[in-house]
DNA sequence: TGACAATAATACCTATACGTATCATGTTTC
DNA sequence: GAAACATGATACGTATAGGTATTATTGTCA
C-alpha cells in the first residue's frame, strides 16, 4: 500500500482492488467525475448540469409540464419545481398556465435559454468525445448499449424499493 | 477537436440526437436508480448510501484520515466533513486526535458502525446482482472493465478543468 | 351531485456536492 | 529560525436529491 499522491483518486487504488470491479462505486466515479467536469465548464454560461438538461428536455419538447420534466429527468417533483423555481429567477424559462389544467404550469424556453444551451451543449459534445475515447472504437455503441440496460435495471429496482417498508402488497 | 467515427449506420446520428443513446443520461440514470434503491433498502438501518460507503472505507482501512477517506470516495473535504459529522454524531464512528499531525484526526470505527455496515452489505450484495443479470453472463466482467475506463477518464476530465478559468498551468 | 380518490405543484425538512474563505498546523526555504 | 508556502479541517453559501405533508384542482363514481 503506498502513500504517493497519484493524478487521480482512481489510481490509489490497487490493480486487484475489488473497487475496481464493483459497480456501485464505477457508477458513481463516472457519475460525479462527469458532472463535476461539464459544471467547471459551463459555469462561466451561469448555468449548471443539472439545469443544461432541463434546457435541453424544454428545447425538444416545449410545453411539458413540470410533471413531465420530472419523468423525463428520472428526478423528484421537489427537486424540479425549485430547480425551475431558479431558472425561471434566472430568466432562461418561463412557467404560463396550463390552458386545460389550473394547477399545472406549461413549461418555455426564453432567448437566454436558448443560447445558453447551445453553448454549453458545444461543451457537453466536446466532453462526451473525450470520454469514450478511452473504449476501443468498435466497443463503444456496445458500452453504451449496456450502459442502458443497466440504467434500466437500477430504475427498475428503485421502483420495486418502497418508500416505506409496509406491507408487502406486491401480490403476483 | 477530432471528428467522431462510428462503426456502425445507428451511430452515424448526431452524437446528441435523442434516438442515440448518450452517455450522460444514461451515467446520471443508473446512477441515481441504483443509489435510491440502496437508499430505500437501507432506510431502516439508519444510514444513506454515502454513510455505507464511508463504513466500507473504514472496515477496509482502520485509522485513515478524512484526507484519505476524501480520496478513496473521490469526494470533497467539505462533504465528508459533514457527513462525518452527522455519522459521529449518530454514534457509528468516532474522530480521535492523531498522534503525529495535530490538524487531523484518526477515523475508527464503532461496534453500531460495524453492525450497521455487515447489514447494509449484504442488501447492496443482492442489489448488484440484481442489477447486473441483465447483461450476459459472458459480458458482465468486460462492462466492468470498460465501465472502469470511462470512469477513470471522467474523473481526469474533471481534473483537467479547473474551478476558476484562470491561465492553465497544465502543460500538454 | 356530493363525497372521495388522484394529481400538479409546493412547503418544509434533512442529506449531499462543491465552491470560496478561514484557521490551525506542518513543511520548506533562505 | 522566521517568513513563505502547503495542508487538514471547518464555516458558510448555493444547488440538488428526495422524504413527508399540504393545497388546489381534477376526475370518478355511487
Amino acid at each position: 500500500m503506498s502513500a504517493n499522491r497519484p493524478a487521480t483518486a482512481f489510481a490509489l487504488l490497487p490493480i486487484d482492488s475489488p473497487e475496481r470491479r464493483r459497480l456501485p462505486p464505477l457508477l458513481r466515479r463516472a457519475w460525479y467525475g462527469l458532472n463535476q467536469a461539464l459544471r467547471r465548464r459551463i459555469a462561466h454560461l451561469g448555468i449548471t448540469p443539472d439545469q443544461f438538461t432541463v434546457l435541453r428536455n424544454l428545447l425538444e419538447r416545449e410545453g411539458i409540464t413540470q410533471r413531465e420534466l420530472t419523468q423525463l429527468m428520472t428526478s423528484d417533483p421537489n427537486t424540479i419545481a425549485s430547480l425551475l423555481e431558479r431558472m425561471e429567477k434566472a430568466g432562461v424559462l418561463r412557467r404560463e398556465p396550463h390552458e386545460k389544467d389550473r394547477r399545472a404550469y406549461r413549461l418555455r424556453l426564453r432567448a437566454a435559454g436558448k443560447r445558453k444551451y447551445e453553448a454549453a451543449r458545444e461543451v457537453a459534445l466536446a466532453l462526451q468525445s473525450e470520454v469514450l475515447r478511452v473504449l476501443p472504437e468498435g466497443r463503444r455503441e456496445e458500452f453504451l448499449t449496456h450502459l442502458a440496460l443497466v440504467a434500466e435495471a437500477c430504475l427498475a429496482s428503485a421502483a420495486a424499493s418502497p418508500k416505506k417498508p409496509t406491507a408487502k402488497i406486491r401480490a403476483l
